[in-house]
DNA sequence: AAGGTAGTCAACCGCCTCAGC
DNA sequence: TGCTGAGGCGGTTGACTACCT
């Protein structure tokens, strides 16, 4: 025994509105409210056309035919049709980049919660987001790298978080794998390096590259090394054509190309032909961003908020009814400092 | 030109939540 | 406290279109 349907399916009309349809629903609700009651509004709209009906005799014919016949359509599909298509200052198609970040950022945070989502987006209906993503959006940030690393990128991703165990690793949902693959494109873009142990997501380097990014690691493990590095002068720090530190200090600029966040060091930019002739053109960081050139799609200026993008929520605590009173946004950012911290 | 394939999007389905009784 | 029904939501479907072979 299931649930009573919440109209009599063969007599309600299915399929696509008819303008004559929308008018009909346009007009009562512009006019009367929804009467916080969508299954009987159908109904309502029949009387009310009987109404008009009377009055309006002597009315304009199209008038009266449009009100006359009422709406045989469920209730249900009367209020999909008003919040996702007749509602005022509804907006569709074309958009923004601004709107991308926000769903992206958004999707990662909290999965697929898209009337959430929508609540951001002023205009946006739940349902445009949700076809937006999973036409597009999804397309643009997963496909290119699903296609150059779909033999590894299960496993790596498993490795990579944890997840040993194979039954939990398959019981995980579709958009779960997706943001966990969204998550780990983003956490190599904050650290190009961070997936270096990992074969089957860092890209195959030449030795002389592997030595380098060894050096990044020795620095990483060992930040005091870099601290006294702060007192040299960095521009004359150099590898010889094996990667190794001249002055016997690894070379920061010459592995990043890109400022140090930790200690403010600037790249140098005096690195001559030869020197990067040797190995490392582009920059590693370089490769990896434009591995994942969907990134400068989406936002022309590459990577301008990575760290707004890259927020780690407990979905657990994303109910659909802590998240309507309070910014998304904002609360994301106090739980990734919650996150951040442990 | 015709058939096949992929992309898009409006609409539907079924489940869950919650207020009212 | 349990039941009922409406509202709301996310997943899925199917019609339509554009593009490809």
């Amino acid at each position: 025994m299931g649930r009573a349907p919440c109209c009599d399916k063969d007599n309600v009309k299915r399929g696509p509105w008819s303008s004559e349809e929308d008018a009909k629903l346009k007009t009562y609700i512009e006019k009367y409210g929804t009467g916080g009651n969508w299954i009987a509004l159908p109904q309502k709209i029949g009387i009310y056309a009987s109404l008009s009906l009377s009055l309006s005799l002597c009315v304009c014919v199209y008038i009266t035919r449009v009100k006359c016949t009422g709406l045989k359509r469920c209730g249900k599909s009367c209020r999909l049709r008003w919040l996702n298509y007749l509602r005022p200052n509804l907006k569709h198609g074309g958009f923004t980049e601004e709107e991308d970040n926000i769903i992206c950022s958004l999707y990662i945070s909290i999965g697929s919660r898209w009337s959430i989502i929508a609540a951001q987006l002023p205009g946006r209906t739940d349902n445009d987001i949700k076809n937006y993503w999973n036409t597009r959006l999804k397309k643009k940030l997963l496909g290119r790298h699903r296609q150059s690393h779909r033999s590894g990128l299960s496993i790596s991703v498993r490795e990579s978080n944890g997840i040993h165990d194979t039954q939990n690793f398959q019981n995980l949902s579709s958009t779960a794998l997706e943001r966990l693959q969204l998550h780990m494109q983003l956490k190599t873009l904050e650290n190009p390096f961070s997936l270096y142990n990992n074969p089957a997501l860092f890209p195959k380097l030449n030795p002389l590259q592997e030595k380098m990014v060894q050096n990044f690691q020795y620095l990483e493990v060992n930040p005091d090394v870099l601290m006294q590095q702060e007192y040299c002068n960095i521009s004359e720090l150099r590898v010889d054509e094996l990667g190794n530190s001249i002055n016997g200090i690894p070379s920061i600029e010459y592995i990043s190309g890109q400022s140090n966040t930790k200690t403010g060091i600037q790249p140098s930019s005096a690195f001559t032909q030869a020197e990067l002739d040797v190995g490392l053109m582009p920059t590693q960081s370089q490769m990896v961003v434009d591995e994942f050139d969907c990134f400068k799609e989406m936002d022309g200026s590459r990577l301008y908020n990575i760290g707004w993008w890259s927020n780690e929520l407990d979905v657990n605590s994303a109910s659909s009814k802590s998240w309507d009173s309070v910014n998304v946004l904002q609360k994301s950012e106090e739980m990734y400092q919650n996150y951040s911290t442990g």
